[in-house]
RNA sequence: UGUCCCGUGGUGUAAUGGUAGCACAGCAGGUUUUGGUUCUGUUAGUCGGAGUUCAAAUCUUCGCGGGACAACCA
């Protein structure tokens, strides 16, 4: 792609840019045009910039500016310079003034149905405006007049005056301005009553800043003649950028379209652009995943210009690889029952070393408290187990996770056969750390001390939908295909008291369950946690019950 | 019945015209104080035809399939 160098071209000057469009949230697809713009820049010593496309008053605003650059820097990428398509307003203008003069653009006072219906249509020609070749002075004149104010919206638009017939709809004279009076500009309020449209202000803007590569996704390859129409309209010497096109990401089980996602938001289906189950880059910060995560997925899935659908699992995979080196392993219990060493002195409290994470010494260890009366996982015990359950039933030994070997005894259980307390015998030599412990134990469980657990609320997220491509289903609305399961709280979890001091979005391994991060809902009276993604299962997969 | 873009294992992505490789997913096994990690093995692919060539995933051509384009959105 970028052979430009080689060839010299632009003196080897390298300039990119990002130009969102502050109208939503980044979400991961931006990511990948992120680390595209970018990246190429760091990788090829040039720069990128930062533009706001911010052409249409209506649908924009600056709370979505700041939570652009947000994300952006959270991504670990600083621009050279933030710019607005809208600090060119002026310069726009005066090319459109010269266009007119050029005999290149015209006034039409069509309505935008008549304007659609003289379009024609991919295989038949247009047909012209009747205002297409009123003079010069005429257009200059009412061309004012829309912008000062004078013509209301919707009666008049400026149009490029290109060919009707073009195989290309976007050379059948494409508007240029349009009026907008009822809304305020975010930035320039109501100074002007005329705005750009995008094929009018992208290129451009792309010129006046210097951009030599102007990367964008795959539908705007349609546009990249006009793009190229305009800059020669504006262009001094050998100097032009060049619009690169590459596909969009498209992730399963989930939708990358600012419109549904809004749809979503505004409806309430989820609980706002940040909910752990979106697709946005808060959602996916608020949900556990790291700029490590996502750029370690970005890496993997390439760019190209082939329209598929990545695989979820691939994004967990990127979540599980970074997150595997990263998070400190703790204890908690998700689904609690209790476990009674009845061989074990009451008031006893021995604190357990529990090593940080495995796969890093440097990290340390914390300490956990044992005592009698444990919380273990419901799942962890059966009365009548499988043969190749490794866990806790009765007669079988399991080690209890950086502490004892125990025996299970046996159980209690209620009138309705639900199992209430778990019994076991622990065998004082195979403290973890002692020779005793040496011995080879088919299974190990986590707990947490009964008396010192903290309670806990446990948010698990699960796919937003149900189907893998939601925007595929041509017979229902994507919101029935929405996942009734994607969210489960779990309000009687258990986990060990050095998580007090956990702070928001920080990262942990719940051992042998998943990695979870901290809420920004949680508190020390209330923690929450939020489910990134589980710990791969084969024991489950292999025995669905 | 237009123009443009795209077709490589289930998924995504590589291969100066010269051994079709990698990752995810799957399956089997070893190691393991997480049924995690890790390691090993393994299943599976160039949309089809014709042509150029000593040699085609790659070039040409004809098909087939998918997508984009007819917003006063970007």
């Amino acid at each position: 792609m970028e052979e430009d160098l080689r060839e010299g071209r632009n003196d080897g000057r390298i300039q990119t840019r990002f130009p969102p469009e502050p109208n939503g949230y980044l979400h991961i697809g931006h990511a990948k045009a992120i680390c595209m713009d970018f990246g190429i820049a760091r990788n090829y010593g040039g720069i990128c910039n930062l533009r706001f496309d911010d052409t249409n008053p209506v649908k924009e605003d600056v709370e979505y500016v700041d939570a652009i650059m947000e994300d952006i820097r959270w991504l670990g990428y600083q621009w050279a310079n933030v710019y607005y398509a809208s600090d060119y307003f002026q310069q726009l203008w005066d090319l459109a003034i010269l266009m007119i003069k050029r005999g290149l653009a015209y006034v039409d006072e069509q309505s935008a149905e008549e304007i659609a219906k003289q379009k024609g249509t991919p295989t038949t020609p247009g047909v012209e405006s009747p205002f297409r070749d009123r003079p010069i002075e005429e257009s200059l004149a009412l061309f004012e007049k829309m912008n000062r104010g004078e013509i209301p919206q919707g009666t008049m638009v400026l149009r490029a005056k290109i060919d009707m017939a073009s195989s290309n709809m976007h050379f059948r004279d494409p508007l240029m301005y349009r009026i907008i009076t009822d809304h305020p500009h975010h930035r320039t309020g109501y100074t002007w009553k005329v705005y750009p449209m995008y094929d009018f202000a992208h290129g451009q803007s792309d010129y006046f800043e210097g951009v030599t590569h102007s990367i964008c996704t795959l539908e705007f390859e349609v546009h990249r003649p006009l793009y190229d129409w305009f800059i020669d309209q504006l262009k001094q010497d050998d100097y032009r950028p060049r619009q690169i096109e590459f596909n969009r990401l498209n992730i399963t089980y989930t939708v990358m379209s600012k419109r549904k996602m809004l749809q979503l938001v505004q409806e309430g289906l989820v609980s706002g652009w940040d909910d752990p189950r979106m697709p946005t880059l808060c959602g996916l910060r608020r949900r556990g995943y790291s700029p490590a995560a996502i750029h370690n997925f970005i890496d993997k899935i390439g760019y190209t210009k082939y329209e598929g659908v990545i695989d979820l699992s691939l994004l967990e995979h990127s979540a599980r690889e970074t997150l595997n080196e990263s998070a400190t392993r703790v204890s908690a219990v998700l689904d609690p029952v209790k476990l009674i060493i009845t061989n074990y002195p009451e008031q006893q409290v021995e604190m357990m070393d529990m090593v940080n994470n495995p796969e890093r010494e440097d990290v340390g260890s914390h300490e956990a408290p044992f005592t009698k009366e444990l919380w273990i996982e419901q799942d962890d015990f059966m009365e009548n187990a499988p043969k190749k359950y490794f866990r806790m039933t009765p007669g079988q030994e399991v080690r209890l996770k950086g502490a004892y070997i125990v025996l299970c005894t046996g159980c209690k259980k209620d009138a309705t056969g639900k199992v209430t307390e778990v019994y076991a015998t622990y065998d004082p030599d195979t403290r973890s750390g002692l020779p005793g412990s040496e011995r080879k134990v088919k299974g190990t469980i986590h707990w947490v001390s009964a008396n010192h657990a903290l309670l806990a609320e446990v948010r698990l997220y699960d796919r937003l939908f149900s189907v893998e491509n939601p925007s595929e289903e041509k017979e229902k609305d994507f919101r029935e295909l929405l996942n009734p399961e994607s969210l489960k709280v779990l309000n009687n979890c258990r986990v060990e008291p050095w998580l007090a001091e956990a702070k928001p979005l920080d990262n942990f391994q719940f051992q042998r369950i998943g990695y979870f991060n901290v809420d920004l809902d949680s508190t020390a009276d209330h923690l929450v946690f939020n489910r990134t993604v589980s710990l791969k299962d084969s024991w489950a997969k292999s025995n669905p019950s």
